[in-house]
DNA sequence: AATGGGCATGTAATCGATTCCACATATACG
DNA sequence: CGTATATGTGGAATCGATTACATGCCCATT
């Protein structure tokens, strides 16, 4: 990683020549300070126009102490769920005048640690970070960024961050009583990654949905899978074989419980009526499926409004003092997936009742 | 938009006095400069580590003139073909050693000018991106910042730039000519919004099509939406509206495409036995449809690979002279949605062929 | 006419690193 | 032993902006 900046664009100095001003005046101009008369101005604007001048951004910043940019970093941007966070935290950025960038760590802790280094450097300002795994390094190396650091997802109450999380333990709990409710005896469940903080709370969530009914939790009935929509897909073979007379399915997320409708469909097993499904985090693609998905909702996007709230606030200042901590609560959605349980279904499929509600 | 950086981690006059060393030796045992005693080197990681120094990234990049980071600006992070082509990028920028930020601009040709802005200004070094409508005000903007930014999308020849362009015209009339081999007469075909650079290409491809097999064009037989699932899923109506003897639809996109699967299943329309449907960009979730869904690539990752390749060739100085035009060629994807056309199926849904195959 | 205040502008210090140059010391060579 | 060369380190300039402070001007007030 070699470079050297190439056109020079000139410097203030240069429009200050121009103009016939000092250096300190082109600065006022360009920066609306109250005391510059039109005439200067308009000189200092000539000037600037001509030149093509854009100020030197890295100069700005060193004398300032800001970059007007925080960053968002995820562990993939191609999960919908990552999506909606990202949208939602860039509108409040926009709104609030900063520059938004996001970063893709990938799942890998070194680029999470990479991610508060920049921070650290001042590469950015603040820094929103969704974490899968929070590792010691992790909140050690939260430390020395505090007031500038967001959390998306569970951390030790003593973390010194502003933390935005997430029942899913209830979330999860919901889905298991709704299977339950509609009269399911048999409840797999689909995980994701093992150790991550999302699958450690779904598979309790799924064991106190069971116990809260009075249900015996039985391992042959977990497996475990990665998330995606393929790793669904096949999971739910897996889990067929250890327990053929399943009939319910609750995947720790939507992608999976989309993967499982597909080939679920292959093999002729008819969803809601010899299976029902439920999903979690209510993606787009919900809506989509055949039949519709029923879900829980986590609310990324307005986990996203408010971790970036919470940011801004404490980076211009308005916030100090006590670490925020928000909680937000999963709710149902029922779709076709889990609805008409065991009865026979007539006519055409229907429009889903939720089209057009909020993702 | 007010800030003031809090956390003061000392500089490296600091680490300098701690360890006994002028500041110029703690920088070069920082960048591993050749000539630095053992001992010295020592002393310095010591001092560093006791600190918890980092180096303040703002003053570096004004020393050294260049920053370490690359942006990736396209118009929708939500869209799969823009998360392939970041991902790709992103595996470029980091296996070379440069920071990635994924700008989105949400289509606004504000926030494009707004991210060539931030290359001029220096905030980075290099800059990707991809416009939906290639304005004047654009191509200006292109002019100061030469060399150091690489545009996804077809742009005029004379333009000052990088270009890495596919040729969706062809790959419009290779959908087409697929669906009039299959024995379609009447091909509708649903395009994007109106204007845009990739809508111009597909009407024409569609065009190219018919009129390579002898078929008149049919005003009746195009319809405009969005490119988003939702946008196919109400156009279909309109399209059938217009023209119910229609035995073929092309989308200008997957996601459009998708929503028209949806609708005709609703409708009992069935695919590929009554109507055969096709998009455009190979997107996973094509994989997923039911039935699969046939496509057309565009490449999208391949394009992206090769943009972050020009981009860091040019400003690692590695590349000079002549800008560059490449070209990828689009792929034609056969899958359930334009198989057994008029040919009764027998057995249950089979696995799709391409599972597997690089999207 | 002298004084004072407000205003526009210039001068120069500053942000925190990198790096050229000079210098001191150590080593090699004849 | 004296000179030449290699090596490690420090001093100070520098990147390009912002901004505290000083300055000079104009006009109002007494």
């Amino acid at each position: 990683m070699v470079a050297r900046r190439s056109s020079k664009r000139g410097t203030i100095q240069e429009v200050a020549r121009l103009a016939g001003v000092s250096p300190a005046t082109v600065s006022r101009v360009l920066n609306n300070h109250p005391r510059t008369s039109p005439e200067t101005r308009r000189r200092v604007l000539d000037a600037v126009a001509q030149l093509g001048y854009v100020p030197d951004h890295t100069a700005r910043s060193l004398k300032t102490g800001n970059v007007g940019e925080i960053a968002l970093a995820v562990p993939d941007i191609g999960n919908p769920v990552y999506v909606a966070i990202a949208k939602a935290v860039h509108e409040v950025a926009a709104r609030r005048g900063w520059w938004l960038s996001l970063i893709s760590t990938e799942g890998s802790q070194t680029e999470e640690l990479r991610a508060l280094r920049a921070l650290a450097g001042n590469r950015i300002d603040g820094l929103i970070i969704t974490s899968l795994t929070v590792s010691q390094a992790f909140l050690r190396a939260l430390e020395p960024v505090q007031g500038r650091v967001v959390v998306i997802g569970r951390v030790p109450d003593e973390t010194p961050v502003d933390n935005v999380r997430v029942e899913s333990e209830v979330g999860a709990k919901l889905a298991v009583e709704h299977l339950i409710d509609l009269g399911c005896q048999r409840i797999g469940f689909i995980n994701g990654v093992q150790g991550t903080v999302p699958s450690t709370s779904r598979i309790e969530g799924y064991r106190l949905g069971l116990a809260s009914r009075g249900m015996e939790y039985d391992p042959k009935l977990v497996v475990e899978s990665d998330f995606t929509i393929m790793g669904g897909y096949e999971a739910i073979d897996r889990l067929l074989e250890q327990a053929p007379d399943l009939d319910g399915v609750f995947a720790a997320n939507d992608a999976m419980a989309i993967g499982v409708l597909r080939r679920l469909r292959e093999r002729g097993i008819r969803v809601p009526h010899d299976v029902a499904v439920i999903g979690m985090d209510d993606i787009d693609l919900c809506r989509i499926a055949t039949p519709t998905l029923s879900t829980v909702t986590l609310l990324a996007a307005e986990r996203g409004r408010i971790a970036g709230e919470l940011l801004l606030d404490r980076i211009e200042g308005r916030a100090q003092g006590e670490w925020q901590r928000v909680t937000v609560l999963p709710r149902l959605i029922v779709r076709e997936s889990t609805s008409l349980l065991r009865v026979e279904r007539v006519g055409p499929p229907h429009q889903d009742p939720n089209v057009g509600r909020q993702g």
